[in-house]
RNA sequence: GUCCCCAUCGUCUAGCGGCCAAGGACGCCGGCUUCUCAGGUCGGAAACGGAGAUUCGAAUUCUUCUGGGGACACCA
């Protein structure tokens, strides 16, 4: 035996018609994942043979998607390999020379039939309810006949000869199990288009066993291609790989996930501060288990595990909530310093600066101030790397996603001022008694004797309900939209002290004059 | 129309003939904690699609019905 027949080797296929969407990602990660687990190679081939709708764009996205997420390739674009070529249409000497032996093996037969001919056919068969197929028309033609036609320059596709006296064509799906299609059913499917070019059917196989594929895991909807692509292999002499199909992955109402359930690329969730790992982590969830307990787990854990016998049947539902949870649960364990290095895209995208002026509304929308620049912001974050730091405890129990968090620490960067909403301060501040207590603050926080910290803040303004004789949710409540701008926000006596005294002071002046 | 596949809480799943009056997780509901929101914590509701059969015993095997999905292109 030799080497390379043992060896495991697993590809993903991509089609560059679109980016990489979550579908596409998983099965990525599941060839990733049992390639590691097995010690074989993980192969990327773009599958660019449809010139319509492939863009070199498309194929720079979907490996950036891909390496975003952690997965890397031993063979493919960027990195090259033995069975390269990796990008199909660079590959079509070799689907020629192939073509050339099943005319040779009499495996494949000319089909004249056009395709309006072929297409009122097949709308009449339909309507009539007995559509099976291609006809055969072209495979009954003598060899004389077909032969004076192509040399007559006749258009004419390369159809396959599908074997009647075979039997039925039998594989063992490494996830579905045994699974039998009856030979009758097999159309002669077209392998070589009028043009020349090679159609899916016939590539794919061609592709997988020069590349030496031993595995192919793919998505369901090509488990009813699987006997075609057994019979091109069997006509081509060449060792048929072992089969391993995924279910779909469906939107919240049961159908196929598309654009219309909204964002379905790894570059959106990425967009939406989703973490690689996280997204990595629940996808390998959709269709399989660790052990039926745990759920979160990281790339290693995954790649020491995973097995294509603990993979689900059934379709999955994507559950976007649950997603999110995984992802706050990333954002809990990373700890203040990762956090940062997180949020800074974030920082810099809203121009988010300590001590800044940027003021946004509650949507985000720039009200006043000016951004700060990448630059100060990056020197601001190394000269105060505490301070920002500080700010982790404050969010990470609060944000599902970094672009959620980021949102949430607007406050915090808006200098002297706040963006102040307009319920909280009906709410909060144009209401009897507010301003008395905005006062009493104002003036407790400007003591010089206050050392300026959470805890002694806190323990001063705690003092204030009971001397007032006002319910303390009240007046946090009040000092809380004065400061933070709204009737929610993270923690109070540490957005006090993360602000400093005279932003602090500032805001509860402006907040004064507003309450009644 | 033909062929193929699938079927456990709302969702993802554990279960591979007795350990299951079905376990975990998300979500949902309620209590507690409390400066808001979260978080934490404690508790709760929630499923083997129907019918037969095999067996001492079935969520687990078989048959069938129903329901869902997929494929049948000179797309991949």
């Amino acid at each position: 035996m030799t080497e390379t027949t043992n060896d495991i080797r697993v590809r993903f296929a991509p089609s560059p018609t679109g980016n990489l969407h979550i579908g596409g990602a998983r099965t990525a990660v599941y060839n990733w994942a049992f390639a590691k687990r097995n010690g074989g190679k993980f192969i990327l081939r773009i599958e660019d043979t449809d010139p319509e709708r492939s863009t070199p764009q498309n194929t720079a996205q979907i490996i950036r998607s891909l390496k975003w997420l952690g997965l890397s390739w031993d063979e493919g674009p960027e990195v090259g390999g033995d069975y390269g070529p990796y990008l199909q249409t660079e590959r079509f000497s070799t689907y020629g020379e192939a073509l050339e032996s099943l005319k040779a093996k009499d495996a494949v037969y000319p089909c004249f039939c056009t395709t309006d001919e072929l297409a009122q056919r097949r709308d009449a068969a339909m309507a009539a309810k007995n559509y099976s197929g291609y006809d055969r028309k072209c495979r009954h033609l003598s060899k004389e006949e077909a032969s004076a036609r192509i040399n007559n320059g006749e258009a004419h596709t390369w159809r396959l000869k599908i074997p009647l006296d075979r039997g039925d064509v039998e594989f063992d799906d490494l996830v579905f199990g045994n699974t039998t299609f009856p030979i009758t059913q097999m159309d002669d499917f077209i392998l070589v288009r009028s043009d020349g070019s090679p159609t899916y059917n016939y590539v794919v196989c061609l592709d997988d066993a020069l590349m030496k594929i031993s595995h192919v895991i793919r998505g369901d909807d090509h488990l009813s291609n699987t006997p075609k692509q057994i019979l091109v292999y069997e006509a081509l002499g060449m060792p048929v790989p072992r089969f391993a199909h995924l279910s779909m992955i469906l939107g919240p109402d049961g159908k196929r996930l598309s654009k219309r359930h909204g964002a379905t690329s790894v570059e959106a969730y990425k967009e939406q501060g989703f973490f690689p790992g996280a997204l990595l982590n629940y996808l390998s969830l959709l269709g399989w288990s660790l052990d039926g307990e745990t759920t979160i787990f990281d790339a290693e854990v995954l790649c020491d595990n995973f097995s294509l016998d603990r993979v689900s049947k059934n379709s999955a539902v994507f559950d976007e909530k649950k997603l999110e949870w995984v992802n706050a649960s990333y954002i809990k364990e990373m700890g203040a310093p990762d956090f940062i290095d997180a949020l800074l895209p974030y920082l810099r995208e809203y121009g988010f600066i300590r001590n800044g002026s940027v003021m946004y509304d509650s949507d985000m929308q720039l009200v006043s101030g000016a951004k700060a620049n990448d630059t100060d912001i990056e020197n601001d974050v190394d000269k105060n790397r505490k301070w920002y730091e500080d700010i982790y405890p404050l969010i990470a129990e609060r944000a599902k996603t970094i672009d959620e968090a980021a949102k949430m620490t607007a406050y915090l960067f808006s200098g002297s001022d706040v963006y102040l909403d307009e319920a909280s301060i009906n709410k909060c501040l144009k209401v009897e008694g507010a301003k008395h207590i905005l006062e009493r603050v104002t003036e407790v926080l400007s003591s010089s004797e206050l050392n300026w910290n959470t805890t002694c803040i806190e323990d001063e303004l705690r003092k204030l309900p009971d001397e007032m004789g006002i319910k303390p949710k009240v007046v946090f409540q009040a000092v809380r939209v004065a400061i933070c701008g709204n009737t929610v926000s993270p923690p109070l006596f540490e957005s006090i002290e993360l602000l400093g005294a005279i932003n602090t002071i500032a805001r509860l002046l402006k907040a004064t004059v507003i309450a009644s």
